[in-house]
DNA sequence: CTGAAAGCGCTTACAG
DNA sequence: CTGAAAGCGCTTACAG
C-alpha cells in the first residue's frame, strides 16, 4: 500500500515508482509499464498529504462561508468547489454560522490543514485585526464583504449598481415616493446599496425623506415585523426597494397581512434573486447575482493569486442584472 | 515556524514542544509556559498533517454530494459540517452533479487525503463494486439511497411512511382518485414512495390504476410538462401525491397554465420541505424531512463507525412528518 | 522530567 | 535510465 511495496514487488526503487507516479519521461516504457501493473494490482493509493509534506506544497484551498444553509453561499460553494476540483484541488469546508468568534476557530482549524489558499465571505462584524493575525501570509480571498484594515483580493457583488438599476425601474414605473427597507445602516453592502438607490434618487430629482430609510436585520421575520414603520408618516411610500430578497419576502407576508396586495397597490424589488424570488406570488422583481458563476469566479482569483503571491491586491466587482417580475408595477392612480 | 524553531528559542528539545503542544502532563510546569509563551510570540501554527503522516491518524472527513446547489442537500451539509467541526475533524468537500463518473474521480481523489471517513449521497446509477473498489475499506456512511451490493452503514429517509401519510391525508379529505406523480420508476426512492402510497391507497379500499403512476425527472421543468398525463384518460383524478417539492411545484406551474387551481380545484402533495415549499401559493403540504438535523445525524452515526470500524453495518431510518399547507384542499362537489 | 533517534510516506538532488 | 540517501514536520518509544 505504499511506494515501498509497489517497488519491492515491481523490483525497482521507491525512487522509480515516484517518477512514474508522477508521470516523469526519465523512467524506461518498459520498466514504467511494469511498475503501472503492480499499482493496479494492488490498488495502490497516493497519500497525497505525505507528498505535500515532502515538496512543500498543498493541494487543498478552504472555503469558509458565514452561512451555508443560505442556497445563495450553497450555490457560491457549489461553484467554487466545481473550479477547484477542475484544477486537482480538495475544498477544505468551514461554516461559520454568522459568529466572528466561530469563524476565528474554524479558521484556525482550517489554517493547520495548509490550504494552500482561503476563500472567505466573512461574517459581519468580522475584525480585520484578528483575521490578519490567524491567516498570517496566506493566499486570501474575500468574498461578499470587505473588511477593513485589511488588502487582500476582494470580490464584490456591485451592490452600488444593483441598487441603483433597482430604484431606476421602480422610478421608471412612475413611482416617486419610495423607501430602501431593511439591511443594518453600518453593514458594507447596505451602505453601498443605499448609495445606489440615493443617486437614482437624485437623478430623478426625488426626495429621500429619512422616514424612507428603515433598517431590519436581513431575514423574512423581522422584515415582516418592520412594515408598519413604511406606513407611519403621512406620505407614505408607494414603493420600497429592499436590502435583499428575504427582506423582501418577508415585507411581502407583511404587506399581506394588512390587505395591501404587493405588485398592484405597493411595489417592491429584492436583491440576489434566491429560488423562491421566482417562485412567490406575485414573483419577486430583483437583482441577480448568479452565486454559482460568481463562486467559479472567486476560484479562479484565489487560482491566480496562489500563482503570484506578490501580486498587487486586486479588487473585482461582479456584474449584477436587473430581473423584472410582477412584484413590481406601476404606482395606482389616485 | 516549526517544533524545531520553538524548540531552539525555548531552549529545549523538539520531543519536549511536541509533548506541549499535546498537552502531556509529563512535561514541568515552568518548561511547558516557557514553551507556551514561544509559540504564541512566534505564532506557531500545528501542521497537522505531518502529525498524521506520523501518527498514522486523519483529522479529515470527506462529504461527497450529488448536487450541492440543491437547498436539501445543502442544509445537509451544513448539519453534517457542524458536527464534525465539533469534534475535531475538517470537512473535505465533493461534488458528483449527479454523474457516476464525476462521482468515482472525487472520490477517488479526495481518497488521496486519507479521510477517516465518508459520507456519500450517491449519484443516481452508482454501481456498487466501481464504489468498493474506489472506497476500498473506508468508512462510509450512504444517505438517502442505497446502492445495492454494498454493506456499508446507510441513513435512509423514511420513504414508504412519508408517502403513506401524504396519501393518508389526501384520503382523509375525500378524495378517492388520486395519482403518485413524478420521480424515476427504477430509483429506490422512488419505489419506495410509490410502495407507501400503495398502502395507503389499499388500506382505504382504492385502487390505483397503471395510469396514476406517472413517472417524470425530479424537476419542476419536466414535471409541468407531463401534467397532461394526468388528465389523459376519463377518470381524471382530483388530486396527486407527489414524488418531491420540485415534481409538485412543476405541477402547479402545468395546472395553473391549464387554468386549474391548485388546492381547490386539484390536490397536491410534495415531499422533502424546501424552503420555497412555504413560500408559493398555495404554500404546499409536504413532507418534512429536517436536512440539517439528517446532517448532525449522518455525522455522528460516521464518528461511531470511525470509533468501531469492526462493529456491523447499520441501516437507519430517519423519521419524517407531514406538514399540513394550503395546496392540499378537500376535493370539489360535483 | 528531558533529549537523541527512528520513522510516517513521499520526493529529489546526486551518483553511477 | 536507476538507486541510495537525505529530509518535509511531526511523534513516540527508549534511555538517562
Amino acid at each position: 500500500m505504499t511506494v515501498n511495496d509497489i517497488a519491492r514487488a515491481a523490483g525497482v526503487s521507491r525512487a522509480t515508482v515516484s517518477l512514474v507516479l508522477r508521470e516523469s519521461p526519465l523512467v524506461h516504457a518498459d520498466t514504467r509499464a511494469r511498475v503501472q501493473a503492480e499499482l493496479a494490482r494492488q490498488r495502490y493509493v497516493y497519500n497525497r498529504g505525505a507528498a505535500n509534506l515532502r515538496r512543500r506544497t498543498s493541494s487543498s484551498v478552504a472555503l469558509v462561508i458565514n452561512d451555508l444553509s443560505n442556497p445563495f453561499f450553497a450555490e457560491f460553494a457549489a461553484g467554487v468547489d466545481q473550479t477547484l476540483a477542475a484544477k486537482g484541488y480538495v475544498t477544505l469546508l468551514g461554516s461559520a454560522g454568522e459568529s466572528p468568534e466561530r469563524q476565528q476557530a474554524v479558521l484556525a482549524s482550517l489554517m493547520e490543514h495548509t490550504p494552500a489558499g482561503l476563500i472567505l465571505s466573512p461574517a459581519e462584524g468580522s475584525d480585520g485585526e484578528s483575521l490578519r493575525q490567524v491567516l498570517g501570509h496566506s493566499n486570501v480571498l474575500l468574498f461578499n464583504r470587505a473588511v477593513a484594515g485589511t488588502d487582500w483580493d476582494f470580490l464584490a457583488l456591485d451592490n452600488r449598481h444593483g441598487a441603483y438599476l433597482a430604484t431606476c425601474h421602480v422610478i421608471g414605473l412612475g413611482h416617486r415616493r419610495i423607501a430602501f427597507f431593511g439591511g443594518h445602516a453600518d453593514s458594507s453592502s447596505c451602505q453601498q446599496r443605499r448609495e445606489g438607490f440615493a443617486q437614482a434618487m437624485a437623478e430623478a430629482g426625488l426626495e429621500v425623506p429619512e422616514a424612507s430609510l428603515i433598517e431590519s436585520a436581513p431575514n423574512r421575520l423581522e422584515a415582516a415585523a418592520r412594515t408598519a414603520e413604511l406606513f407611519a408618516g403621512d406620505a407614505a411610500p408607494t414603493a420600497a426597494v429592499c436590502y435583499n430578497d428575504n427582506v423582501a419576502l418577508g415585507l411581502m407576508l407583511g404587506l399581506a397581512s394588512r390587505g395591501i396586495r404587493a405588485g398592484r397597490d405597493f411595489s417592491i424589488t429584492g436583491f440576489d434573486d434566491i429560488s423562491e424570488a421566482a417562485a412567490t406570488t406575485p414573483a419577486l422583481t430583483t437583482i441577480a447575482v448568479n452565486p454559482r458563476e460568481r463562486g467559479r469566479q472567486a476560484a479562479e482569483l484565489l487560482l491566480q493569486r496562489i500563482d503570484h503571491p506578490e501580486a498587487e491586491p486586486r479588487h473585482t466587482v461582479a456584474t449584477v442584472e436587473l430581473r423584472i417580475r410582477e412584484s413590481c408595477g406601476a404606482p395606482k392612480r389616485t
